[in-house]
DNA sequence: CGTCCTTTGAAGTGG
DNA sequence: CCACTTCAAAGGACG
């Protein structure tokens, strides 16, 4: 199960570093250098299955079909110590220095964490070869001269963190210098360094580790390719995960915000703050159009019959092009609000306040984002109050930005208990009116 | 070519 | 402390 579902997580469980480019016994054995997968080409198939959970084998991609039982998803993983970060493959400069805290192994120098098959992605078992994470980890996050090193295995080049994004193709530049013993210079030449240093990114948060792991399925299975409409897609299922399969991302990105700060202990994101094109003012604009429609959507959902901004769709259809499933295609068989329900809380308890989301229009997106936060809010406290939120970890008993509520209703992922049982009572959110997402309520 | 879209989460800024 | 903003990935769309 652990092989199907985390099939390239899997490390050598020695604790001995060795290398990890043959993690595992037989079906990493391909040794092909990452970088010679081409960008465009992504190396999962649908024939590919990685993760049982959510796809059945074998079955043609017909539907996307977002709905995901965890209780028929089989045994609830259990933690994993081999469950490292696959992003981050340590440069040169860190194998050896930093001990990873997690005891994960770290890849022999110069040579590429993990490898893709020859030609594409044939590899005899792909389903146990590689995972989406980490194919578009390799596709996207390893720029050639970093993980193809002219001599592998001559400790000269390295791997550097795949954070790093350098828009230079040149034999460098290593990571910052990443012990800061190491790290002894003179303010000057830091500064100089700090000038030409690399792009690093930030670490990957529990959504985006799960959006790398599942783009590639989700695509596989819908004829639509855009990004934006797959992320929404995306963004359903992350919500329809169970509590115990979320949890596995925000620990791994927990283990990915620590490593990443063990390898750039001096990096911060405010390093990248204004790197990216901003659009300020239209967020700002879409934000209070979205809070104007929280406002309506409280109404529909208080008298709990119209659902403005909110469509229907049907749950069949599969995801298409998106024009042709306007309204439809974000549909899932689960009704969302199954999935904005406690996701330990069995579905069906909160199926009968579906409110479907369909983002489609622009200015409705907010809405019905915002909306999707309303009902998310009210499937939480419903749940609550029927006191089927006892797995849950404690939710927060304040209003909570709209930005973060969704975060924070599913229970402080940073504080997120991993350890937590179904047998632990925990404090959960009162059953609180839909205004709680409001300011004026507040 | 650069930016937008779209998602969630983490971390930043500013009041 | 709170609200808001930015960026992380992705790739088609668009100016």
């Amino acid at each position: 199960y652990l092989q199907m579902k985390w099939p390239l997580l899997d490390v050598p469980s020695s604790a001995t570093v060795k290398d990890t480019r043959s993690p595992s016994p037989a079906h990493l054995s391909n040794k092909v250098p990452v970088v010679q997968h081409p960008h465009h080409m992504h190396p999962l198939t649908p024939l590919i299955t990685y993760s049982n959970d959510h796809f059945s084998p074998g079955s043609p991609p017909t539907h996307l079909s977002p709905e995901i039982d965890p209780k028929t998803a089989g045994i609830p993983r259990p933690p994993h110590p081999s469950e490292l970060s696959p992003y981050y493959p340590l440069s040169p400069g860190a194998v050896g220095q930093i001990p990873h805290p997690l005891g994960w192994l770290v890849p022999q120098q110069g040579q590429p964490m993990y490898s893709l098959p020859p030609g594409g992605f044939r590899h005899p078992y792909p389903a146990l070869a590689m995972n989406a994470s980490m194919s578009s980890l390799v596709s996207s996050r390893f720029s050639p001269h970093m993980v193809a090193p002219a001599h592998p295995g001559l400790p000269t080049s390295g791997i550097p963190h795949p954070a790093i994004v350098s828009p230079i193709v040149k034999q460098e530049p290593a990571p910052p210098s990443l012990s800061p013993a190491v790290s002894a210079k003179s303010p000057v030449t830091v500064k100089k360094e700090e000038e030409k240093k690399p792009h690093v990114k930030k670490p990957l948060n529990a959504f985006m580790l799960y959006m790398k792991e599942m783009r590639a399925k989700v695509v596989a299975e819908c004829t639509l390719k855009e990004s934006a409409a797959i992320n929404q897609i995306l963004g359903r299922k992350w919500h329809n995960l169970s509590r115990e399969e979320q949890a596995k991302y925000y620990e791994l990105a927990r283990k990915e915000r620590q490593l990443h700060s063990q390898l750039y202990p001096t990096w911060s994101a405010r390093d990248n703050y204004g790197k990216k094109k901003k659009r300020k003012r239209e967020k700002q604009l879409s934000q209070t159009q979205s809070q104007q429609q929280v406002q309506e959507a409280e109404g529909a959902l208080a008298s709990k019959s119209k659902k403005p901004c909110v469509q229907y769709l049907p749950p069949e259809k599969p995801c298409d092009s998106p024009a042709s499933s306007h309204g439809s295609m974000l549909d899932s068989p689960a009704t969302p609000s199954a999935a904005l329900a406690s996701p330990a809380a069995p579905a069906a308890t909160h199926s009968e306040q579906a409110q479907p989301l369909s983002l489609t229009t622009k200015p409705e997106t907010r809405a019905q984002l915002a909306l999707h936060s309303a009902a998310f809010l009210s499937a939480k406290a419903a749940a609550s109050s029927s006191g089927q939120m006892g797995s849950q970890p404690p939710l927060l008993s304040r209003p909570l930005p709209l930005g973060s509520m969704p975060t924070a209703l599913l229970a402080s992922p940073p504080s997120f208990p991993a350890t937590l049982h179904a047998h632990q009572a925990l404090p959960v959110l009162q059953a609180q009116p839909l205004s709680l997402v409001t300011k004026s309520a507040h």
